[in-house]
DNA sequence: CGCTGGAATTGGAACGATCCAAAAGCTATG
DNA sequence: CATAGCTTTTGGATCGTTCCAATTCCAGCG
């Protein structure tokens, strides 16, 4: 196994000096067109390939972004990751995605691996619960944080935070149901207790006691078969339920998808609107209305405060939140009644 | 701003050489256990963080797999990273995800990167199209590479490529449809030209000619969207067809959608079979029939593969394919007909 | 022809770890 | 107490690049 050419070789080949060829390599401006072209040629020819760990270590920056999602599967996330990553590559910087699965000694290690490598950003949304030391250890290497969808630390202050409206959301749908002449309103799906669902919960309540109206909600996951259930759940206990928000797309789709297992279909009366608004919300049937997230949007905003932040030193505000929009399809208009 | 601690600055702290920390952080079993105690102590006091570009460009090797996914919007191939990495992980090997997006340049960008980083390997769901020399870089590097789930080289002994065996699917699927009554079975989906398209389409087709029967096929983007239109092109232009065998989920759930809008309701005998078997398969209404993937298990041997190249030198077998399995559920059963 | 000054090139010193051979510290033994 | 045979520790060389100051090159000018 021959070992890996270096600038050296390639100095060699092409007859000039190796701080030539880091010239060359630099792109600048000060090497004559044809020595460019000749040690370009000689690079060509031995097959070089520059050595990036090398580099790093005389010259510290690298165009190296850290991305930590919580969970890959999620759409939601998947979207966010792709266009954040489109956005820092247009300005010249990889993003490096990792999953922490949920997993905290997994973000743990993910993190201190991007450190290792000497991220110069590090962009998170972190996993529930104790997330150890990992947060104290990126304060003191001091390299730029954001966290994103998640708030797993409180000091945004050194760890800005950026999110959703998602309470404005829920509000919004919530109004709407009433408009559209719903009477009992259920909140259907979230786990209890996390910090998410208290956001998406809260805006229906708010417009819901303002109304003097009962509350209904159902908690559980955030998923397609709990949806499935809590269709049953709502036609066994709570008849007089005639719409629902639902805490996303996949609680709506499984709750459309139980009430037309139990026979009724939409259009006898239930409306329901979910968040996220996945693709699959428009081109389903029947089309799901749903309050919207821009998370490509979203993800341009995060990328240009990490991009501030890194390059021009200024520290973004410490907690924003995007806003959200409805967009009202079959599953929550009046049906002709 | 002051500069990071380095394994030096250690070492004075603890009172011992630098080889010393070196040893401690490569959890040398020849050192003291007092000494290895003390140098954790003052790595922890200074708050050293170890470099591992330093580190490499002494040692070569980098305990990292590179990824590159041509879609990671698509939920298939965050399925496969996902258990890839944690395969990975689980053998000490760190995974970076990247995201093509069906870019060539982006890819042989990020290809090109990743190399410069230093993978110990690399696998790969390479774009469709033109990949330039991307391939042929990689052949002189000589790392493992692995091709997965498309073939954007056909250098299969240099690259091998490991993917599922879609055309014996496509033939149960359809073999599946003729026992449960259907005379007359399309093909729906798939971008015509496609591979993958071609390995779906085949194994229905054979067995249509098989039993002589008339082929009836329409092509188009893989989307839930196509699938809708499928549905009014098939009421409109097939009327006999009574099945179809479809390239993927989101067109046989588009497919299903359509003909429930245009108030065909399934059950009316027509027979739907989608391929992937993603989560919404099983839970959606009415559940639908699906070629099954083992994904997880795909990615478990992979990993496998490119663990026993990397490590013991074994180059893989150039070309397999996993076996599929059909899940047969109410979209394709016989209603009492 | 010697001089000047800008453009182009160059050699050597970093960067922060690992590796290796050699030194120092320990017993235990004769 | 000298010696052998361990275990533990150590200094220097090294990896492939960038950075910097210094040098060479060369055209234009008096």
């Amino acid at each position: 196994m021959k070992r890996r050419p270096t600038i050296m070789d390639v100095a060699a080949h092409a007859g000039v000096s190796k701080s030539t060829v880091s010239l060359v390599l630099q792109g600048s401006v000060q090497v004559k067109p044809e020595t460019r072209a000749s040690v370009q040629r000689a690079m060509a020819d031995i097959g070089y390939v520059y050595n990036r760990a090398a580099a790093n270590l005389r010259s510290a920056s690298v165009g190296l972004v850290g991305l930590v999602i919580n969970d890959l599967r999620n759409p939601f996330f998947t979207e966010f990751a792709t266009s954040l990553q489109m956005t820092l590559a247009s300005h010249g910087y990889a993003t490096v995605i990792a999953n922490s699965d949920e997993d905290p000694a997994l973000q743990a290690k993910l993190v201190g691996s991007m450190i290792e490598h000497g991220v110069a950003a590090l962009v998170i949304s972190p996993v529930y619960g104790e997330a150890g030391d990992t947060f104290d250890q990126l304060a003191r290497t001091g390299i730029p944080v954001c966290q994103v969808l998640r708030k797993g630390d409180e000091r945004t202050d050194l760890f800005p935070f950026a999110s959703f409206d998602y309470a404005a959301g829920s509000a919004d749908a919530t109004r709407h149901l009433l408009a559209q002449g719903a009477r009992n309103i259920a909140f259907v799906g979230g786990l209890a207790g996390r910090a998410i669902t208290h956001e998406r919960k809260i805006g229906w309540r708010e417009v819901l006691r303002a109304a003097d109206m009962t509350e209904v909600a159902l908690h559980g996951k955030s998923s397609r078969g709990f949806g499935l259930q809590a269709a049953d759940m709502l036609i066994a206990d709570h008849p007089k339920v005639d719409a629902a928000v639902c805490f996303n797309d996949l609680v709506a789709l499984g709750l459309m998808a139980g009430f037309a297992r139990a026979g009724r279909s939409l259009g006898q009366g239930f409306r329901v609107v979910g968040f996220d608004d996945i693709e699959e919300a428009a081109q389903g049937w029947p089309p799901l209305s749903s309050v919207s997230c821009d998370i490509a949007g979203f993800a341009r905003d995060t990328a240009d405060r990490i991009l501030g932040w890194m390059v021009q030193g200024q520290r973004p505000i410490p907690e924003i939140r995007s806003p959200v929009r409805l967009v009202a399809r079959m599953s929550s208009l009046g049906q002709g009644e």
